[in-house]
DNA sequence: GTAAGAATTAGAATAATTCTAAATAGATGC
DNA sequence: GCATCTATTTAGAATTATTCTAATTCTTAC
């Protein structure tokens, strides 16, 4: 089990290997996205935030979001116009969208299928970046 | 070659096969996105549409789009919360979205690879649709 | 021809995000 | 250690795509 100041030389150190300043803003805003991973918005985040850090704007998170999907760790999910939700899951990966609950779970994807992706481009076309979303049903088979 | 009235009852026709009142709004609104089909938005295609009918209403191309999204015959693109945009093209593709230029291609998927991207999900997951983006750039190999 | 329902319209409202300008904090050079 | 310079934070205003509202105009069915 980790100290309080372990979590957050750890937290630290993430920023500051990214050339980011370590600020207790951007600590405390990864720190919220790190510990409950549901793809949440940036109302969502502000909230937990404000929870810890009462004082924080709701504009410095949309900064330090704005910083931290920049330097590459955490990522944006844009689904349909819907407010923009954040993932730090930086495995390569897909979404999809369970229409019923309105959950989004992550699936992981194996790198054969992405080779195959970049392969149904017509020549000249050089994808530096592939979006994949589901949107369906999910039914817990355990949970 | 095709006359006025022949292109009018086709574009009439589509709607009436989708139970949708064929209304003049709808129809130009349907045969603009027809006639060019680089992915406009709506505010595009309400600018295009008023050069044929000045006093259409920017509310009334909303409600025209969001019928014929509803009804299946053009389908929405949303790309990293920018402004939606409308396809006409309703086989199963996916959209290239050139960071240069800004423009959408679209890119045809053989049936294979969506059979395969079923398979990437767990146990218990069914998806009824598919979003797949690319964002890079296209070299014209011709153009 | 009239009543009922559907579609259109202009403009107001909404909501996520970005911008602005001022205040604060932190780092750098001396 | 202190002044200065830059980066960050902040509150609130601004922006912008889209949706809503309520009134009007069209269609359609009888």
């Amino acid at each position: 089990m980790s100290t309080q100041s372990e979590k957050h030389a750890v937290l630290s150190e993430r920023l500051k290997s990214c050339d980011v300043r370590p600020t207790p803003q951007r600590e405390v805003v990864l720190k919220v996205i790190l510990e409950k991973r549901d793809h949440p918005t940036a109302d969502e985040i502000f909230a937990r935030v404000k929870a810890q850090m009462p004082t924080i704007s709701l504009a410095t998170v949309y900064n330090c979001l704005e910083t931290l999907v920049g330097c590459g760790i955490v990522r944006q999910v844009n689904l349909e116009r819907a407010p923009t939700r954040y993932c730090p899951n930086l495995h390569e990966h897909a979404h999809f969208h369970d229409e019923q609950s309105g959950k989004i779970h992550d699936v992981d994807l194996p790198a054969e299928i992405m080779t195959r992706l970049r392969e149904v481009l017509p020549p000249g076309f050089q994808a530096s970046s592939i979006e994949l979303n589901f949107r369906g049903s999910a039914k817990p088979a355990t949970s």
